[in-house]
Formats: structure tokens, C-alpha cells, sequence
DNA sequence: CGTGCATTTGACGGGGCTCAATCGCCGTGG
DNA sequence: CCACGGCGATTGAGCCCCGTCAAATGCACG
């Protein structure tokens, strides 16, 4: 198993090469050969920064990343979880207009995009599956701006379902961020969050075996909230 | 002078046509005989419906346009303000995520989306135009998503900022939305961006000769706001 | 068993929402 | 020319949700 850690931001393909043939399952990196290069990053280990060039585009392959941007006063507003299957790093500008950093551990599918841009003028299938990825990622985009809006109860509720229907779709979640990660998602502070989750215990709607394990108890309830 | 107006949503060029040629400028729209059709909405006419089918792209040519969504409890969420050169109504999925108006009358280029999707297949640069503004809305879909978690003041700072950067790029901002418009953009009420403006006359910040027009006195203590 | 970190819980204050009244602008008609 | 009505915007009063500050609890690891 190959382990590349502590690999400080601008991460392109560095001294540890995966196994070559990685069978990519994902619609936009197979029927071409990009057999893109894997990378393995610890938890809170910076994949790519702000600002840096966006030389490489990303697909997680097992753990979770998030990317975010920082406010000039400090404080941090992740845009997006990526689980496993999701692209990431997809940028028509020159330089990542956010930052990227492994929430725990993940193995991470690195690709070119020089490569991948020159594939998509050879093949037209590739350039449509391009355009479906950023698509796909601007409409979670404005589905999390309508996240920010509600109030907390209601944040917090549109987070369960989300993270329940992308991971496993049962109604146990094991979340792999903390609790100022989904903080920082949503725009409230940790204080809330933990007072909505226990407020929603309370309420019966959902249990808490342990702080990163959720099961929702009554999904209809949630629905309701969710508005 | 062309002029299509009371045309009720799921709008595609409907009889009135183009005079034929549009000049279009746009780097998304040239380089192919796409010639689109252009027509008219009367302020607060609906161009498309959330859930409608997907068939159609637009750009605006010549006043300005909101796309939305509303939640289930009648909140409107502002996505995006469109004006001259913007384009909009660009999904990968089969439906419209959004609803999009007219804010004052306007003035669409509409280009059916197959057959900007064929060209694309053919040429390898409309593709990656496609693909470049796509990635552009998701950029600024995440400048939008940031302002959401600012304080009041920030996110009128912002807003104010936008605005001038956009129109005209001078100091004097004609603004073509109202205050609801405003706060539904925000994620605030009328009655708090109201204030918020006269808070920022009051410390000569800005300028309010009239309700629409507001002129940047000082723009420095914006950016600092603007955080 | 002790240390460190994440999470929870409590008390309190403030920023923005709600409800309501007033103002200002503009078009219409007497 | 002015009165009136309608609508958008402003202003005010009160309250509540959520942020802030602080302390306690739980849990993993040495």
C-alpha cells in the first residue's frame, strides 16, 4: 500500500508513483488513458492551496477532503465535503480558487490537467463529461447557498440527510468530519451545532451513540426541517 | 424593434424572431453559426421554471436578469444577478435547477442547448468555452456562498462592491433590483439592508441621492468591510 | 492514572428578524 | 394644479436565535 504523507500543499504527483494501472471506474477518467498517478494524504494534510496553480485535477478514491477558503479575519467556510467517487480541483482559471486538505486519511487519484483538457479536444466524450462534473458541482454549490440562508435547526437537518443519502443511504451515518468541520459547512458555530444535534436527540428524530456516529430515527421529521 | 412579452415561463423562441444575424460577441456564442434568437421579457416575467426541462440557453444582451430558488415555506433564495454578457441557464442535468426573470425589461439571446451540445461535440474549442463559463458560475457561486456567513454589514459591503465592479466599474452604481431583490440575494430582510445602507451614509461610506443610486464615496472603508 | 483534545452544556449579550407605522416618489384623475 | 392612492423604502420598538465566553464532561492514548 503506497503512503505519501506530510505532503505539504501544491501537491502534484510526487517521488511515490501508484501501482501504474489504476482501473478508474469514474465517468470522467475512463475511456481515456490518463491513468492518472495515486496519492495517499493524512488527515488535515493540505492537498492544494488558495491561489496556487491548478495544475492537477483530483478524485477521491477512499477518505474524505474538504475544500474551504479562508476569510481574511481567520474565519474558515469549507465549500464542500468530497467522499469517495467525487471529483474535486475542477478550476477554468489558472490558479484553485480554494484550498483542499484530507479529513482523515484518503487516497486521492491525481491527474494532469494538462492532460486531461488536451484528451477532451481529442475526444468529445471526454469534453462532455467535463462539462457534466462542473455542472454537477455548481448546482451543490447553490444547493449549499440555500443551506446558508435557513436557520440552524434547519442546517443541521439538510446536513444529516445529505451526508446519509452520499454515504450508504442507511439511516446509520459514521461522519468522518468533526464537529467544526460541519460547522464551518453550515456557517454556525461548533456551540450550535452540538446544542442542535442534542436538541434533536431530545426530540427523539435522531441518536447519538457516539459523536461521529448518527442514526436517523425519524427521516420525516428531518424532511420537515429540512423545508 | 423585437418584443416578446407576458410569454409565461418554459420560454423557448416563441414566434417572434430575430431580424435574422445577431452580432454576438460573446466567446461562448461565436465561432459558430449558432445564431440564436433573441427576445424580450417585461420585468418580473418569468424566463424559466425551476423543474422545466433543460432546453435552452440564454445570454443576457441588454437589461438584467435573477435566477432563484424558493423554498418550500415561500423564502426566495437569490442565486445570481445576470446583466449584459452574462450567461445563464447552463445545466448538465435535464431540468433547470433555478427559475430565472426578468428584473426590468430584457433582452435574451436563447440558443437551443442540443445544438450548442453538438457543436461542441464538433468542435473541441466551443467545448471548452462551455466548460469555462460553467466553471466561471462555480467560482462565483462560492463568492456567493462566502457572503452568506458574513455579518449584515459585510455582505452589503460586498454586495455594493459587485455591483460597482460589474456595472460600469465606476463609483456611481445604477442598481437595477430592489431592496427585496437585495436581501433575498443576501440572505437578509429589506428592513436590514435598508438600515445598513443609511448606517453606511451616515458614516459617508456611501451615497444615496436616490433609492436605486448609490455612490461609492469610500471605498477603501468597503473593502475593509468587505473582510 | 494523567494529559490533551473534541464535544457538550451553561449563562449572557447582541445582531438581525418581526411587526408596525411613516415617509417619499410617481402616476392618475378630478 | 393639487388630491389621492399605491408601492417601495425607511424608521422604530421589541424580541429571539445564535454567537461569545467559560466551564465541565467524555474519550483516546501514553
Amino acid at each position: 500500500m503506497l503512503r505519501q504523507t506530510g505532503n505539504q500543499s501544491a501537491a502534484g504527483p510526487g517521488s511515490q508513483r501508484a501501482p501504474s494501472s489504476v482501473p478508474s471506474i469514474a465517468p470522467l477518467f475512463d475511456s481515456i488513458e490518463l491513468a492518472g498517478v495515486t496519492m495517499s494524504f493524512d488527515g488535515n494534510v493540505e492537498i492544494f492551496g488558495e491561489g496556487e496553480p491548478a495544475d492537477y485535477i483530483y478524485k477521491v478514491l477512499n477518505g474524505s477532503v474538504r475544500t474551504y477558503r479562508v476569510l481574511t479575519d481567520g474565519r474558515r467556510q469549507i465549500t464542500a465535503f468530497h467522499l469517495p467517487g467525487d471529483v474535486f480541483g475542477l478550476e477554468s482559471a489558472e490558479d484553485h480558487s480554494c484550498s483542499a486538505e484530507a479529513i482523515s486519511q484518503a487516497i486521492v487519484l491525481v491527474v494532469k490537467r494538462s492532460a486531461l483538457l488536451a484528451a477532451a479536444d481529442r475526444e468529445a466524450n471526454v469534453a462532455r463529461q467535463l462539462w457534466r462534473v462542473t455542472a454537477r458541482a455548481l448546482r451543490q454549490s447553490q444547493d449549499h447557498s440555500m443551506l446558508l440562508v435557513k436557520s440552524a435547526q434547519e442546517r443541521v437537518a439538510s446536513f444529516l440527510l445529505e451526508m446519509a443519502g452520499r454515504l450508504s443511504g442507511a439511516s446509520a451515518v459514521e461522519l468522518p468530519m468533526t464537529r467544526q468541520d460541519i460547522a464551518d459547512y453550515l456557517g454556525l458555530t461548533i456551540e450550535t451545532v452540538s446544542r442542535t444535534l442534542t436538541q434533536l436527540q431530545g426530540a427523539a428524530t435522531i441518536e447519538l451513540p457516539a459523536s461521529r456516529r448518527i442514526v436517523l430515527r425519524n427521516r420525516s421529521a428531518l424532511n420537515r426541517l429540512d423545508s
